[in-house]
Parts: C-alpha cells; sequence; structure tokens
DNA sequence: TGAAACATGAGGTCCACG
DNA sequence: CGTGGACCTCATGTTTCA
C-alpha cells in the first residue's frame, strides 16, 4: 500500500520540479489577458501589501496568491501546467492534490463521514402489502429489439425519396403500410376530403372498422406484432412530422418568457395572462397536460406544440413555488381562470426551507433559491474539498478571497449544496428532495428501492405544488371525482397533485416503464386509503387503441391525459446523448401524442 | 454483481459592454 | 448589433466498493 503512495510522491516530485521550470520559460504571452486576473489579484491579495506592485510578471503574481493561501509552489505550478490561467481549475486542482496527499492511509478525513448516518440503515420498519405485485409485469428485454427495428424503419423512410408522390398517394401508402386496407383507405380519403387530416382518416376507418365487427378484437400477442405495431406507429409518426413542418416554416420560433411565470402564479403579483383562445383542435374532452424541460435543444418546443394542437406551452419555473428552481414548459388545454394553490404553502426559501442552514450560511453565498434537484447529488470528496478550502482560509479576516469565494459559490449552485456546519457544505438528502418535490415524507423510501434510485425518481418527477395549481381548476370541474390517464408516471406526481388538491380518483390508468416507481405508485395509493381502482401498464409503446378502447368503455373515458416524457435527450446536462426529440427516449414524446390522439378519437366517436 | 461514488462539458440564454 | 462572460441544466459512463 505505501509502496503504491511513495511512487505517486515521486512523480510528483519531477514533474513538478519539471514544471516549476517549464513556468518560469513560459513567454508572457501565454498568459497574456491578465487583466481579469490583476483583477482578482488585486482584491484578493490586498491586505498583505505585495499586490500594488504592478511589476510584478502575472503568472507571477497569480502564483504569489496561492502561495498566500499556504499551497506549496511545485503545485501551485504543477495546477497552473494543467489548468492554464483559470483560477478556479488551478485552486480546484490544488486541492485535490492536497486531498490526494492528505488521503494517505495514515489520516482518514473524519468529518466526511458525517453525511451518511441521518439515514437509517433499518429500513424494515415498512410493512408493505404485497397482494398488489400480480405478475402483470413481464420482461422487458425484447425492448431494444423494437428500438432497433423503429429506427431502421425510419432511417429508411427518411432516406427514401417520396417527394415524387402526390400527398394522396402517400397518405394511401402509408395507411397501407400501418396495416388499413387499401380499399377502405381510399374510401376514407374519398369521404373525408382532400384537406382530411391523417387522424381524422383513422378516425374514420376506426368507426368503419368497429361498426362492421363490434364483438372482434384482434387477440394480444407478443413480439412480432409489437415490433410490427412500432414500425408502422414511427412511419405514421414521420409522416405527421412532414406534413406539419411543411405547414409552418415561417411562423415565430418559440421563447422563454421572463419571468418565467407562464399563465400566472399565485406568489408573484406580477401581470398575468387570464384569457387564452385555444384553436379549436385543441379543445377535450379529454383534458391533457404535457411536461418538460424547458431548456430543450432549439426547435424542440416548437415541434412539441406543433404536434399537440399548437397549443402555446406555459413555461413555469417551480421557484415561484417552492425553494427550488425547476423550469419547465406544459402544453396543456386545461382553463386558467381561477386556478388556486395548494395548502400549505411551501416554504419558499432556502432558509425557510432549512432554518438549520441560516447559522452556518456565509453572507457572501446570496442564494435564496436552489438550482433545479437533478438526478444525482454531489459527491463526499466535494464537499470534503470545499470544506478544506475554507478551512485554509480561515486566517484572513473576515471573508475567504473573492476566487475562494467563487469557486465554493460555483460548486454549491452546480450542486444545490447546503451550509450544514462551520465550513461544512453537504449534498441535499432524499426526504428534503421529497419535501422541496412536494411529496409527502418518504414517499420513495422502503420498499427495497436503493438511494441512488431514490434521487434518480425524484430528480424526474414533477414538482407538485406547481402542477397541482396548473391542475386546481379540475376540482370544480369533477366534483364527483375523474378517471386519469397518467402517462410516464414515475412516482406519481399528478396522482399525489389531484389527491391533495381533494380530486377523487376515481380510475388511473398508469403507464411507466420502471418497477420501482410503480411499486412507489402502488404503495402510495394503497397507504392514503384511495377507493378507486388503479390500473398499471408499463410500456407505453405497447398500450393501442384496443386497450384504451376497453378501458374507455368499461368506465366512460378519461377526464384528463397527463404526463411528462422523457428529458434526457433534451436536457443540457446531458452530455453524451443530447440528441432531441428524436433521441432514444425522448421520441416517447409521439407516443403521448399517439396517446393523446387515439383517446381523443374513441372518445369523440363514443358521442357520435 | 449491483449499488454507490465519482468525474465528466456542451449548448443555450441572458446581459453588460463596446 | 456583435461579443464575451456568467449562468444553468428531469444525465451518462466509468470506477470503486461492499
Amino acid at each position: 500500500m505505501d509502496n503504491n503512495f511513495s511512487g505517486e510522491d515521486n512523480d510528483n516530485i519531477d514533474w513538478d520540479t519539471e514544471d516549476e521550470l517549464e513556468i518560469q520559460e513560459i513567454p508572457d504571452a501565454t498568459f497574456s489577458s491578465c487583466t481579469n486576473l490583476r483583477n482578482v489579484g488585486h482584491n484578493t491579495v490586498s491586505g498583505h501589501g505585495e499586490a500594488s506592485s504592478s511589476s510584478v510578471p502575472c503568472q507571477s503574481k497569480l502564483i504569489q496568491q496561492f502561495i498566500v493561501m499556504g499551497f506549496p509552489e511545485e503545485s501551485i505550478a504543477k495546477a497552473i501546467e494543467q489548468n492554464g490561467e483559470n483560477e478556479g481549475l488551478v485552486l480546484d486542482a490544488l486541492l485535490t492534490f492536497k486531498q490526494a496527499l492528505e488521503d494517505s492511509p495514515e489520516e482518514q478525513p473524519s468529518t466526511s463521514a458525517q453525511m451518511e448516518p441521518s439515514i437509517s440503515s433499518d429500513d424494515s420498519s415498512s410493512q408493505y402489502n404485497e397482494n398488489f405485485l400480480v405478475d402483470v409485469y413481464e420482461d422487458d428485454s425484447w425492448s431494444s429489439d423494437s428500438d432497433n427495428c423503429m429506427n431502421s424503419a425510419k432511417q429508411s423512410y427518411l432516406n427514401d425519396d417520396n417527394s415524387s408522390l402526390s400527398e394522396n398517394e402517400n397518405s394511401l401508402l402509408f395507411l397501407a403500410n400501418m396495416g388499413y386496407p387499401a380499399e377502405e383507405a381510399s374510401i376514407a380519403m374519398e369521404r373525408c376530403g382532400p384537406e382530411a387530416s391523417f387522424s381524422e382518416l383513422i378516425d374514420f376507418m376506426c368507426a368503419a372498422q368497429m361498426a362492421r365487427e363490434e364483438d372482434v378484437y384482434l387477440p394480444e400477442d407478443e413480439k412480432p406484432k409489437l415490433n410490427s405495431g412500432g414500425y408502422k406507429r414511427k412511419m405514421y409518426n414521420e409522416l405527421r412530422v412532414r406534413k406539419k413542418q411543411k405547414a409552418i416554416t415561417d411562423e415565430e420560433p418559440i421563447h422563454l418568457p421572463r419571468p418565467m411565470i407562464g399563465f400566472g402564479v399565485p406568489t408573484e403579483s406580477l401581470p398575468a395572462i387570464v384569457q387564452r383562445t385555444l384553436p379549436e383542435q385543441a379543445i377535450g374532452p379529454p383534458f391533457f397536460y404535457y411536461e418538460n424541460v424547458a431548456l430543450a435543444p432549439k426547435g424542440v418546443w416548437d415541434t412539441m406544440s406543433r404536434f399537440l394542437y399548437d397549443i402555446e406551452p406555459e413555461f413555469v419555473d417551480s421557484k415561484y413555488f417552492c425553494a427550488t428552481a425547476r423550469k419547465r414548459g406544459y402544453i396543456h388545454n386545461l382553463p386558467i381562470e381561477d386556478r388556486f394553490p395548494l395548502l400549505p404553502l411551501p416554504p419558499r426559501t432556502i432558509h425557510e426551507a432549512f432554518p438549520l442552514t441560516k447559522k452556518w450560511w456565509p453572507s457572501w453565498d446570496t442564494r435564496t433559491k436552489l438550482n433545479c434537484l437533478q438526478t444525482s447529488i454531489g459527491s463526499a470528496r466535494l464537499a470534503d474539498r470545499i470544506r478544506k478550502a475554507m478551512k485554509a482560509m480561515e486566517n484572513f479576516d473576515d471573508e475567504p478571497p473573492l476566487m475562494v469565494q467563487k469557486y465554493v459559490l460555483d460548486e454549491c449552485r452546480k450542486w444545490n449544496l447546503l451550509w450544514v456546519g462551520r465550513n461544512k457544505v453537504s449534498p441535499l438528502e432524499t426526504d428534503e428532495f421529497e419535501m422541496l418535490m412536494g411529496f409527502p415524507r418518504n414517499h420513495t423510501r422502503g420498499g427495497g428501492i436503493s438511494r441512488t434510485d431514490r434521487y434518480k425518481s425524484l430528480g424526474n418527477a414533477f414538482q407538485v405544488d406547481t402542477v397541482a395549481y396548473h391542475l386546481s381548476v379540475l376540482k370544480d370541474l369533477y366534483p364527483n371525482g375523474i378517471n386519469v390517464l397518467s402517462l410516464f408516471s414515475g412516482i406519481g406526481g399528478a396522482e399525489v397533485a389531484l389527491y391533495r388538491l381533494g380530486i377523487p380518483l376515481n380510475n388511473v390508468v398508469s403507464v411507466e416503464i420502471a418497477e420501482v416507481n410503480r411499486n412507489i405508485l402502488r404503495s402510495w395509493w394503497e397507504q392514503t386509503n384511495q377507493k378507486g381502482n388503479l390500473i398499471d401498464f408499463n410500456d407505453i409503446q405497447q398500450l393501442n387503441g384496443d386497450d384504451l378502447e376497453q378501458m374507455i368503455n368499461s368506465f366512460g373515458g378519461f377526464d384528463l391525459v397527463i404526463g411528462g416524457s422523457p428529458c434526457n435527450n433534451l436536457t443540457g446536462s446531458n452530455r453524451v446523448t443530447r440528441d432531441g426529440l428524436e433521441g432514444k427516449d425522448s421520441s416517447l414524446f409521439y407516443d403521448y401524442v399517439r396517446i393523446v390522439d387515439l383517446v381523443k378519437s374513441i372518445m369523440s366517436n363514443r358521442r357520435v
């Protein structure tokens, strides 16, 4: 063990000496942009006299700053060599070097261990009724095959040049590809007219088909049929993309509003839009409510709006509802008059939410709200680096140097760290996530879910107070309760919001791919003694018109279709597969559209 | 082997400034 | 009106650990 460390030390020493020489030989041009550094340097070491000397070269000044802070000169040289003149990076590197040295077996950092114990390892207290574990969930390992199939289908379609075909021929071709007899398709086109939309044609054929063979439902078989269903669906989607894109080319792109309050929030006395006119196609039933990240790549919200009946998205930052920011866009056809917030109002600042942190909060950390809660948290090692940086700066009169302040504050913002002790920051605990997101305490706890998965599920959830505010208009409309189709349910943000609003949940059909999340929702459903029925599906891609029709027939239709599709190919946090709406997961948006379309058409056919 | 911990950066928006 | 910097983000892939 010790040999390894000593080996590394030797390496360090060698590099340091070389680096030192190199640094001294670096021409001034390398550090030509000195003005910024000079300003910072002046502020930083003003109490020590040296900074006023304008003859000191830039890099030396930078080194001097760090020497004043107590870092060894060799390490400073190495850090500058590796990171250039960026002070933040240099400081981070220095702290990392220091930590690497101190992590040797002799000295175990004692404080870093304090983060764990607050989570009790005793999860056995919860006694869950396992009756709900009906074996309806199947192994979904085949789904990647399905994806591949759809992707290649899409690719081949995109590669094909269908521009020579007329609109009618195109429609006919793809209706045929979707499995409709050419004869029926052509009749539908004749009857509905040349301007008929694709969904209208399908509606017509569905109605005709239902009229003919009311009692015949195709048996639900396994993989092959599902795969071909995905194939057809994708074709359908692609065609719609083309049709819709053609129609709208010169419209204004969607901009994010400032302040991000949508059509109004309860807590700000800011001008709110109190009325809006929905496009006729958009008007329910059913009501629908769609959510995703506001800061998606360019054009994504334009596309989503086009697919959801050209409704203008409502962009809202949850910082107007609670102590954490969450910038999201919502496309919905709900009324926007007479909304009301959930009571009690949640804490709206960090200090209100975490009173104990006030004592340790430095005056120069000016945060009053947390940033967006993500699916993972800052590391213990980072918290340790910050503690050491702060401790090292204690000899400064009142506040650490601006450079250190900036480093610490940047990391605190990035990882949503709280001050929980002297010089001590900590990431949020899981129950704090729950509280900030508006869920009951222990909502995600127990039942076999890991801590990592709890953070992930909570990071992907609705902010309940925000969504509840938008849904509050349903309370007067459905005094006897509602039927909800909840897509991408996650841990049940929509259900919790409706429940907390006091809207009875008669029938909830929940579609959620992750078993841990389905279990969480099922547990909540049982623990809150819901009177209604909770039916769950695991894969939205398997949910077809027959399923929906059966459910609609059995309880009379859905009042609300609600859900937020995966954002992981849209969010800026993703540096690997930020592929936009065509990304592997985020393309499930089109399934949301498909389901809304289907519910809409099935329900309108029933009314006729 | 699975869970936990860790390291990793681009893309967009906003705003001050020249 | 362009530019540069500050700021923010429902994450992913790899390594470490138990």
